[in-house]
This record gives structure tokens, sequence and C-alpha cells, in this order.
DNA sequence: TTGTATGCGTTATCAC
DNA sequence: GTGATAACGCATACAA
């Protein structure tokens, strides 16, 4: 099952079969359906490690357009891509790096200054939906592949999505909240804008699932903070004073510092609890103190992570992608919040900002074992 | 930081830098020592690609000793080894199965036929933890790496254990425990057999963590099933007879099902929870009738992925292992049950019993992702 | 339109 | 002890 086998059982040379199997044309329809049939027969799968070895040398440059604001949040998308890399060495691989400022900005020059960088794959964490549809199908002409993480933009012609489920999000963290709970107290969300349609169906689905299980008719209070620090603060404070039957808060983004700051100063530390995003070392007092009980994981190395594996599988092995990678977000209680990396970990983000990484330092393990 | 930029710098031909790098003898210590040295400059790693490609003509065995109760665990792990082998379909790899009955058989004779049968490696889930060091002793002598599943047995000279800690998984039992029961109520646990390290670490971690939060100072009551039904059901039916403020079960063992049968039986449906261990569809509906909470994962597939993956660059990359690879455990709730594979898979242990699986089919995504 | 030659980095088999 | 040389499977530049 391999290239020469084929060209001997076809009776023409490797030139041939290579031409056949990878329409490059310079070759007759005829000789080209007896090759491609016989591959067919043979179940050919082309050997990853040996095309690998084969093209090395070259270089390839993956695009990467990561909003730079959250550094809890962003800085482990990047960590993880970093960490991949290492998983190339052989390789030659530069990884280009525009990124906007704030998460709400716009990416278009970003990506359109990117596709211009002679890139062979596109690595992006997108905002507003619409804004980069036309790029994006100008990069399918070109036969970039474009691989959105952390939030999707369905109308656009993105190659795939590494994300997880936000519904699923939502209704993990309805149906933990509703046990925390049982019958008693009613529950609100803070959330970041419900523009955003991430945001507006893990509120939803928290509601519903809430709602299912604990048998609650009362309404789920949603309190949209749009990640600003202080804005948070004051609505939660207020929400606080006026709803005494609160007893649990979904924080539905990674802004949950100002709605713990606010428990506590309202004089509610163990009374009302808190479901968290993600995990920062700013969150390991809360959850010390019991104000947190549990917090929903994203794991956005992992999404960072396996968003550049797909890219240069794309690139180095010729993969199809899939148009969408699911990816399990993870319970996480102060019993295991060790295990999560960006508990500990200070930022690292100075590396990437607007460099061109280039590459091909020391392998490392994968390390989804830890 | 080739072969052969090595050779140049050093003014030697490829093989003497083979012998110097893979101490293969024939070589002057001067010449291998210069060699090293460079190499070491340069930062040398060998080419993983290359090396598979060089080497792939070879047969490799690998040695597999899994016992067959206990279908849903252990099948799982199968599956999980199956799934990994299609990662490697370039190579000629073979596993070689030998297995006990009973999870609580002797491994000996098993153990003892696969280390006659040219094995390169070899995957073990240990049961007791003296029986097998002898074996794995002269496995060691004869540079066979041992790599053990699911549990260890520290005195025994095995290279690896790939595993999940068996008191972070109490004690996230512990936690939720807790949390679903606030301060109302109290606990028990059913574990498999005490006698067995993990069984009982897990068992202690649960009830210390559990008074720990709860502030409960009640006696955890713990019940040996020893993984049998009748007698499960039994003692928990007793049990619940005996206390009746008990609200919560841990079942540690993958063993649950008679237990959510005993609290049915009792007509404690709405009273008394679970906490459980794995999943299978047997559970589901115990699940959606809100008898189970949650259940601890352990990942069994993952296990026996890993496990093979680890035996596999120990034998093709000539990787060094490490001693100890921790599994993160999942917490289920019935919001993300469906994204465990055992929940609707049926068996195919069919199979894998007492053949020598020849392989090298279709190459699969390894999918962590789903 | 087709075939041949060379190289990727490693391993293995010779001959010297 | 050491040095050529071929082979693994694929890609590509060049020759026919």
């Amino acid at each position: 099952m391999s290239i020469p086998r084929i060209a001997k059982l076809a009776k023409v040379s490797l030139g041939t079969v290579d031409r056949a199997l990878h329409n490059r044309g310079r070759i007759s329809e005829e000789t080209r359906n007896k090759i491609l049939r016989i591959a067919e027969e043979l179940g050919y799968q082309t050997n990853p490690r040996a095309r690998a070895l084969a093209i090395g040398k070259r270089q390839f440059r993956i695009g990467i357009c990561i909003p730079r604001e959250m550094h809890q949040y962003f800085d482990s998308i990047h960590d993880g891509i970093e960490n991949e890399l290492k998983n190339f060495s052989e390789f030659r691989v530069a990884l280009v790096n525009s990124s906007p400022r704030q998460t709400r900005d716009s990416r278009y020059e970003h990506v359109a200054y990117l596709l211009q960088q002679d890139i062979q794959a596109l690595i992006v964490c997108p905002g507003d939906a619409q804004e980069l549809s036309e790029l994006i199908a100008s990069a399918k002409g070109a036969g970039i592949p474009v691989i959105f993480i952390s939030s999707d933009a369905p109308a656009s012609q993105r190659t795939s999505v590494v994300w997880v489920d936000p519904g699923l999000i939502g209704r993990i963290a309805g149906e933990l909240m509703a046990r925390f709970l049982g019958q008693r107290g009613r529950t609100a969300v803070v959330t970041g804008d419900l523009t955003n349609l991430s945001h507006r169906k893990r509120a939803e689905s928290f509601a519903r699932r809430f709602k299912e299980i604990a048998n609650n008719r009362q309404r789920c209070e949603i309190v949209e903070g749009h990640d600003d620090y202080e804005e948070t603060f004051e609505k939660v404070s207020s929400l606080l004073r006026q709803q005494p039957t609160l007893r649990g808060i979904y924080v539905a983004t990674a802004n949950c510092i100002p709605v713990c700051k606010a428990i506590h100063a309202q004089g509610k530390a163990n009374k009302v609890h808190v479901i968290a995003t993600h995990l920062f070392p700013e969150m390991v007092p809360y959850f010390e103190n019991q104000t947190i009980w549990a917090t929903i994981y994203h794991r956005p190395n992992w999404l960072g992570q396996y968003a550049l594996r797909l890219a240069l599988r794309s690139v180095l092995e010729k993969k199809p992608l899939r148009s969408s990678y699911l990816v399990q977000p993870q319970i996480i209680l102060a019993s295991n919040m060790h295990l999560v990396r960006e508990r500990a970990k200070a930022s690292r983000r100075a590396r990437f900002d607007d460099t061109v990484t280039a590459l091909g330092a020391d392998p490392v393990d994968e390390d989804d074992v830890a």
C-alpha cells in the first residue's frame, strides 16, 4: 500500500502515480483512472511520516489572530499553541502574530495583514460574526485553511472551529447549581454581553436546565457585565441588595472576581455561592473560602493546542479537516483545582506580541495527562 | 542537528556516529566521546519520523494482560488500546493477549506465557501487588518495559504506571457529596474490597473530605460489596433500613446497579442519591430518574490508549518513560453523560480473546476531542 | 504525457 | 574500528 507498490501494479512510474494521486495534471484521464482505482482497491493511505520527512525543509507560516485582552484566557490559548509547536520541532514552522488589543476590536485589518504574509494556514478567535466573511472567503479561494478557536461564526466559510459547545456549558452549570442549592433559593447569571451568541446560549441553557431540575419557576435574572470590573461589581451589588433570597450566581464569563468581591462587600460571604468560568490565580482564595463552589473550565490550553495541530496536519499531511471539533469542558472543584495549569502559571504573553515566532527548539510531551 | 551534519562536523562517517549515539560498540572511546560531545552541543534529538520510516518493516509484539471480568471497564481499556493502534498503522505491530478470567485470578501464568512470546513490551492490569514481582524483574533484565494500567504495585519494578490517583477520586467524590447534601443527612461508601489499596484510599479520602466540608462528625459507614451483585444488594438494603437519615451513597467501584436497585426496593427513590464510578448503559436510567446524581469517570479508554502509546514510544522511538502517568478523572452529570463513550457502546471483547491481533488497518483520529 | 534521479534522517549491511 | 551504500515512502526537479 505504498506509492512504489501501486506503480508496479499499474506498470507505470512513481512520478505518474504521484500525479494521479495529487491531481497535478499532465496525465491522461485513462492512466489517472487506472491508478486511482488501484489505489482505492489497495486502500492506499499516504504515510504521514514519510511525507513529513520529504517536505521537512520547507518553511511553513501560520497566521495567528487572538486578542490580547483577558490575559488569563487568551494567554492559555497561546500557550497551547506553543506547546503543540514543540511537537513539530522537526519542521520549520513560523507563527505570524497580529492581534487586536481589545476583545471587541475589529480583526479585519489584522487578518487582512496576515493574509498578505504568505501564510499556509490561519488561526483566529473571531469576534463579530460578519466582519471577516469576505476575507475568509478569499482565504478559502487561495487554499488557506481558516481555523476558528473558542467561538464560531456559522455564516462564514471558515474551514473548522475548535470550541466548547456553549449550550453544554450552560446545562452543566445549571444542573450543578440545582444540585448545590436543592429547592432553596434562587439564582442569577452574570455574563458578558448578550449580543454575543455564545454568551446568550450559555445563559439561556443554564436557566432552562436549572428550572428543569430545581422545579423553580422564579425568573432567573441575567446581568450583563460587559467584562468590565466596575460595571459588574455595581450591578451585582445592587442585585444582591434587591434579591435577599438569591443563593447562587453563575458567572458565565472569566470576569468573576468583581462578583466575589461584591458578595463579600454585601456581607453575603457564606450565603451566596458562585459557579464560575475558567480558573486563574486570583480565583484561588475564593475557592478556598468557599465562595466559589465550582468552575467550568473550557480548557483554553487544549483549544489552542488542538487548533495548531489541525492547522499543521492540514498543511503538512494534507489531512482534510472536519468542520467542527468539540472540546469537552471540565468541572473543577477545590479538590481537583490543582490539576489546572492556569491556576498558578504567570502570564507569558510578552513573547507573543506582534512577533514572528520562529522556531525549532526542544520537543516536549504533549501531556494531556498530568 | 542531524546525523549527517554531526558526521561532517566530526569528520567521520554516518555509521560511526550511529555507533556512538546508540552504544553499539565497535568504536574507540576517543571518537565516541568526540561525537557525543558534538551531539550534545548541537542539542541533537533523533527525528522520530525518520526513525519510524527506517524501522517500519520490523515486527513488533506487545503483550497484553487485562482480566475479562467487569466488561464495562476492562473492555474500554481494550478499546483504547485498539484505538491507539490505529495511530501506528504504518508499523507492523501485533498485540499478544493472554488474560485471566476473573479480576482476582492470578496473572502469573499469563504474564509468564507472554514473556516467552518474544514481546518487546508488556501492558498489565495488576492484581495482587506481590505475585508478579519476580517476573517483572526478569522482564526488566531482558529490557522489556512493563506498563501497569489502572492500579499500581509500588514494590514491583514496573517501568511505568498509567492510572488515576485514587486519593484524588475520593476527594472529588467527597466534596461533591458534601455540596449536594449540604448539612443535612449522612453518607456511606460502597466499595469492592478494602484489602485493595486503591479501594481503601478512595473510601478514606471520600470520608475525610466529606467531613471536612460538611462539618459532619458522624461516622461514614463503609460497605464492602466485593463486586458481587447479591452481596452488595443485601448489604445496602440492610444499611438503608438501619440508617434512616442516610442521604447519599458513594459507590467507589463499577458495581452501582445493585445499590440503585436496593434504594428503589426500599422506597427511598427520591431520598437517597448516588455518586457512582464509571458509566455504562445500565446506569443511564438511574441517571435519568435522578437516583444517580453524578459519576466519577476514570476514562478507561484513555488509560488504555495512553498505555499503548507509551509502550510503542518506548519501543519505536526509544523514548524513556516516566515512572507514573496520572490521568485526570472527569465529573459526569446527566448533562454531559452523552459525551462518555461507554454510555452506549456495546462490548467488543470477543475480538480480543486469546488471539494475536495482527494489524495494520485504517488510521484514525486520536479524538480526545469528541 | 510519462519516467528517472535525488534527497529527507535514520537504520542496517556490507566491505575495508 | 571505520566508512560506504542501500533502503524506508514520499515529493520534486528535470529529462525524455
